[in-house]
DNA sequence: GAATCACTACTCGGATAGGGTGTGTCCGAGTATACATGG
DNA sequence: CCATGTATACTCGGACACACCCTATCCGAGTAGTGATTC
């Protein structure tokens, strides 16, 4: 799996506890001033700043983010954390294909049938396909606010020390 | 996801309906004289034949099937179908390396908490590898006998086409 | 003093190279068969 | 006729290229701020 998903998710998660810092705004849509740019996201984990770049122009284009250009410019969380399910993200990022393919190998050379929806006989396309779907149920049911409530559970200082850092060195 | 995993499991049915033929054997272990050669799987989906070989040598490391090299040689398959679960196949194929891999990017930068096992306190983590739990016990729980009764359900016919095939053109 | 305008600096956005993992192919190791040979 | 040894053909097994996608990077488009200029 592409490791973007969890640059990606812990950006989101940064992003949402650097909103709710001084200034009263939630971080989300509504042209609050505390924009972040890739760059200082990126160096919170000492990532490739372009490549993060890249990552967080999908969750825009995924309408998880919104993006402001220019000075003052950088990310905004487009909407809450309780409306972005890990689905949401890995879709973004990885794109909506499924991982299993049929390439229907069933329908050709000489054990060939050809009447019609040959996928529908494919039992094995069907079992994948059934454990498949049980993988994107789990992730459609958590969003990202669940993961932060979990992950202030463990660490609870941790919104704190991030915001903070984000604070300083402006 | 790797794609000889279909190949794989379409090969071990077919190993399996072909074991049922003519001789009264199985298919199974116990010197059947009925073993399959890769050209022969390969046509039968018209595959690439030594690609195809190589996903079977991984399926015989695996101990799924066993092999015998020679004239009269092949693959057979080392248990029941009763006995191999698709999660068997894939782990065979693929690896056991889990697919979303956590690279710990929140113990590293200037947010890092050097409080022992950061992998611990990754919320994301837990999130991403219990999703991926789910898919793990459905393939485990489903095994290639239950893929065969469903396939046999859905095209009765083509257990007997397939013996047929690859009894012929011997 | 206030408004206007050009300039500058900064950020996202998409287009552009490099590396690693699947994908596909090839030749050698090993063996059961068939046959020639000798008893 | 039967046993033995040898040659042979066939199959798996692992080593060898190719291609695609993920990874990483760079430069251009667009914008908010800043300062000079003018009324």
């Amino acid at each position: 799996m592409n490791e973007g998903v969890e640059w990606a998710m812990h950006s989101c998660l940064n992003l949402a506890w650097i909103g709710e810092g001084g200034d009263g705004r939630d971080g989300r849509e509504g042209g609050g001033p505390r924009a972040v740019t890739a760059a200082r996201l990126a160096a919170y984990h000492e990532l490739p700043t372009a490549y993060l770049n890249k990552q967080l122009q999908a969750l825009v284009r995924a309408g998880i983010l919104s993006s402001v250009s220019g000075p003052r410019g950088g990310f905004r969380l487009a909407r809450g954390l309780d409306r972005i399910t890990l689905m949401d993200v890995v879709v973004a990022i990885e794109g909506p294909d499924e991982a299993f393919r049929c390439t229907e190998i069933i329908g050709q050379g000489p054990g060939a049938v050809t009447t019609g929806r040959p996928s529908a006989e494919c039992a094995i396309a069907e079992a994948m396909g059934r454990a498949e779907l049980a993988w994107r149920r789990e992730l459609a049911a958590r969003t990202l606010a669940d993961v932060r409530a979990q992950a202030e559970r463990q660490a609870p200082s941790a919104p704190e020390r991030i915001r903070r850092w984000f604070a300083s060195t402006a």
